[in-house]
DNA sequence: TCTAGGTTAACCCAATTAATCACAAAACGA
DNA sequence: TCGTTTTGTGATTAATTGGGTTAACCTAGA
């Protein structure tokens, strides 16, 4: 099994360097490179299943990026640079890319966002969510009301609650299980409990969020309808922004009956 | 000129983001998004230049990446997320793909990476040489002589001598010019200076290092032959490793020597 | 000088992707 | 309600990229 896992460990290394922006001979040729340490075309070629005559071109390709050396011989020897170079290297370079590309964008962002939005957003993915949710809690100046299932609780969003707080933002939290509303006295304690809105827990409900009365976000779990093994249950969300925002102004209303009623 | 510099901003953030893995399609549809905050698939294609019943493809495309949310309605409506969600959304995704592709290849990588070598290795490219340097720096356990012009002298290799000294590893340290003598008393306390080797001024030497008496790098800075006006000058090393490799032998022997001598 | 292996480069084919087109459905104006 | 315009989806074509192959050209050693 040892020859089965090392394969699959090239595979995603692979995998990971395509992405990267090389060539997938290029690719193969770095991996078979870092196993053999150093090695002639002929070498790579027996190992990383790349034809012999295009090794050369792979590893020019690699030598632009910096991370491979050829040795002037004949044969030509290459040498590929350590592992955790290269992984320092990679993240190197897209830090540097991803400072290139927010500036660029925040030179053609426009002064003034529209904040006032009449229709509602579509989002899907748990990840997609949370990175609204996060956004939101961000922006947040005034209260943010949250109210979540305890497996969408996760620490960043947890961490995103905590950090408004502390910039003075009044935090409403609630879960629809005793668990995590324990889980949350805990964790933020500058938080203001209060009990769930109605029978929660057997609607596939995810996360219900308002953040300065003025945005909103409702999310529920759908078991794939398509029978996709791959994503066990997915969430989607809707969100809407402004004052008289349609999704706002319900959810406003029921909120602040709501809390209201229990202070 | 305000429409050249945004313009150009454009480009580049277009440029970025098919390097991030999108079709021309989709980073043009989202630039133009970023632009406008929010819009249909007609001004999306008017600002873009991508053919209108392409955008929904793009904007599908994009969704994927969570860097773009849809309002169903008809028309349809879609929102990009800010350029600075977008840049740490890029960032994070590659601090990840870094961490894998680490990982993959760690486990690829040889227990024992062969040290001693026969020939000599030739690497181009200032920031390629500098990766060597550092590495070299970071695997240093006894002594690091390094000898450099002052416009090597770089941050990044100050600081790796100076966490080698930290590590208790000597440093022979010299420069070309009294300046460079000077800034590396400075920066680098630890140190041990001695006197340049030869006349160098006038050469176009660019770096000279040895470490533990067992691994050497020397460049020179040449001018672009090619006559290429982008790179006004470019750095090119060669190095080797190994008790007896022979570019070691003879610079330990006119080390040790001067070394020797001037103590 | 000849041969075997090493190197370079030119070429072809397949797959992806940009671009166009055609059509159905929905909204809008009268 | 009907006709026109706009929107969304799918299919179809053109072009470029890049993997794969082949051939020719070197270099080193016998």
């Amino acid at each position: 099994m040892s020859a089965n896992s090392s394969d699959n460990a090239r595979a995603v290394a692979i995998e990971q360097l395509e992405q990267f922006g090389l060539s997938t001979y290029a690719a193969r040729t770095f991996v078979a490179l870092v196993g053999l340490g150093t090695g002639t075309a002929k070498d790579v070629s027996r190992v990383a299943d790349v034809p012999r005559t295009r090794v050369y071109d792979a590893v020019d390709e690699l030598r632009d990026h910096g991370l491979v050396d050829v040795q002037q011989s004949t044969p030509k020897e290459f040498w590929a640079i350590s592992s955790e170079t290269t992984g320092r290297k990679v993240e190197r370079e897209w830090q540097h890319r991803a400072a290139v590309l927010t500036e660029a964008l925040d030179e053609i962002e426009p002064i003034e966002r529209r904040d006032e939005q009449r229709g509602v957003w579509t989002v899907s993915g748990r990840e997609t969510v949370t990175d609204r949710v996060l956004e939101f809690c961000e922006n947040a100046e005034d209260r943010i009301v949250y109210m979540t299932v305890e497996e969408l609780l996760t620490k960043d969003v947890v961490d995103a609650l905590e950090a408004a707080t502390d910039r003075g933002v009044d935090i409403d939290l609630a879960g629809v299980s005793p668990e995590v509303q324990e889980r949350i006295q805990e964790e933020v304690p500058g938080a203001e409990l209060f009990e769930s809105l109605w029978m929660w827990s057997d609607t596939p409900a995810g996360r219900l969020m308002m953040v300065d009365g003025e945005t909103t976000l409702v999310s529920v779990l759908v078991d794939n309808e398509n029978g996709q093994p791959t994503t066990p249950e997915s969430e989607t969300a809707i969100w809407g922004s402004g004052e008289s925002n349609s999704l706002v102004v319900v959810l406003r209303a029921i909120f602040t009956w709501r809390l209201d009623d229990s202070n």
